[in-house]
Parts: C-alpha cells; structure tokens; sequence
DNA sequence: TCTTCAATTCGTCACATAACGAAATATATG
DNA sequence: CATATATTTCGTTATGTGACGAATTGAAGA
C-alpha cells in the first residue's frame, strides 16, 4: 500500500471522501485530536450503540484516517501519525480541521468530551451498559 | 448563505464531502481544471445519461465547488473562484487536485477530454442524442 | 473451564442515492 | 405560434448506508 502506489489514488481519496461524509465519523474523527481515545468513550460521546460506533471506526481506520491499538480489552483508535499516512492522509486530516474550525456542535464536543473524560475508562463502559436507550 | 457563517460548518463540510465522494463527481471538478465545459462535454466525457450528468454538477454546485452559466442554450459550469468561495471551497479544492494528481483514470481522462473538445460543442450534441447507448 | 464484558460481526429495516427514461422547461429558429 | 434542442425535473428501480439488536469473538478474571 506504500510500496509503489501509481495508479488508483481516486480509489483511496473516495474512501477518504466517504469517510468524511458522515456526521458521526467526523466527530468522532475530531474528537481524537485530544490524543488516543477508547472506543467505550466515543461511543459516550456520540450516544450511539456500540456496533454502530464500531463500524465507523472500522470505516475511518480502512480509509487509512486512524490508526486502532488493543489493550486489554479496550480498543484505541488514534489519528494516522505523519509518518504512517501516504501524504494525502495527512493533507485529509488538516483539511477537515481547517473546515470545520468554526463549528457549533464540535465546540459542544470538545466540552462534552472533557467531561467524558473525567471519568475513568472503565466505569465508564460499565455505566453505559446499564444506561437506558429508549429511542428509535 | 454568505452574509455571516458562523456555526454550522459542519454541514457545508459534509455536503462537500459528499459531493466528493462519487467518482464521476470528481472527474467531472477535476475536468473543469481545463476551463469551463459545456454540459455535454461532461456529458461526453462521463459517457452517462445526460440527466445523471445534470444531477452531479446541481450537487457540485450545491456544495459551492462550481459555478454555472448559461449561455443561449447552453450551460455551462467551471470551477469556483478564488473570491466568490468561503475558503473552504478552495481548500476543497485544492485537496481533491493534490490527492488525485497521480491517478490514471483521470490522466486518461484528460486526453479524453483534449479529444472532445476538438470538435464544437454543437456537433457533439447532435452526436449524443443519435448515438445509440444500448447498456443497462 | 466458565463467566464477564468490550468490541466486532451479522442480519434486518428504513432511508439515501445513482442510474435510467419520460416528461417538463427554456431558449433559439422557422 | 410551432418546432427543435439542451438541460433539468420527476418517477422508478437497484444498490448503498446508517441505525439497531442479537450473536460472536477475544481477553481477563473467578
């Protein structure tokens, strides 16, 4: 994926595009600009179910955005570092920085991630499953 | 729509994304890096039914990417300039040229497009609208 | 080994979207 | 006004996508 890449770079940017194309990703995508984050709070931070949070993650990391590290049994995500991304990675990811500076709702997440992460990890994931979900 | 931008940035972002996440879409910006076409040179260039073509540039345009004008019969679109887009628009662009730059398809598409424009817009389409398209 | 639990995968549903052709619209031209 | 023609809009169809819950996987801990 590194070695030579030639010819389908329209491939991978569209992976890229689409990635970018969802609210929730792009939260989420924001939202680890703080620095590596734990699946259990992004998930507290987007109040999603958990296999919908997994699979845009599992979107962003197969467009090449984060990177996922296993510890234990929580699974990290973190944004490419400079030297891990093709270039147009890292062009992605200041792009979308830049576009989305002045934003409403991730002001808003900015605060409600810090308070999300007052709270230990694990209490957190603990929490979140007694939690009630009554909406569609 | 211009007056102020303040807050819902996000949403301008996403509509961007989205529009950058089709691949005719993208051949068809980055095609206009030549200069303004005619609809049917898109048309001829994307090889698809000229209301599918008309759906992808009114979403471009949508997104703020490119600007249309009609002339007599004729529309045409080109590129967003540099003063009438917010900034993000022309960082948009400017991300799609670079992470596109070495791909075949559109290289391909450039010489395509060189071929099109040897003939004049009105033959063209007089050309398309004999020409028999017997695919699904 | 059995249990626990975070995360993922899978199946399903509702809705979005890309493609087309047909019909409508707009702009010369007869 | 009627015709021709470039483009758009509309309706339909097939496929893609986001949401969920249920079932599965994998890593600790009892």
């Amino acid at each position: 994926m590194q070695t030579e890449e030639e010819n389908n770079t329209l491939d991978d940017f569209l992976a890229i595009a689409k990635a970018l194309s969802d609210p929730s990703r792009v939260r989420a995508l924001l939202a680890l600009r703080r620095g590596e984050l734990c699946v259990c709070q992004i998930i507290a931070l987007l109040d999603l179910a958990p296999s919908t949070v997994s699979r845009h993650m599992s979107l962003l990391k197969q467009a090449g955005l984060v990177k996922g590290r296993k510890e234990e049994r929580w699974m990290h995500y973190r944004l490419a570092k400079p030297e891990t991304g093709t270039g147009i990675i890292q062009a992605s990811l200041q792009w979308v920085f830049m576009a989305t500076e002045k934003d409403n709702t991730i002001e808003e997440d900015k605060k409600r991630m810090a308070r999300i992460l007052r709270q230990s990890p694990e209490s957190l994931c603990k929490t979140r499953t007694k939690k009630r979900k009554g909406n569609q």
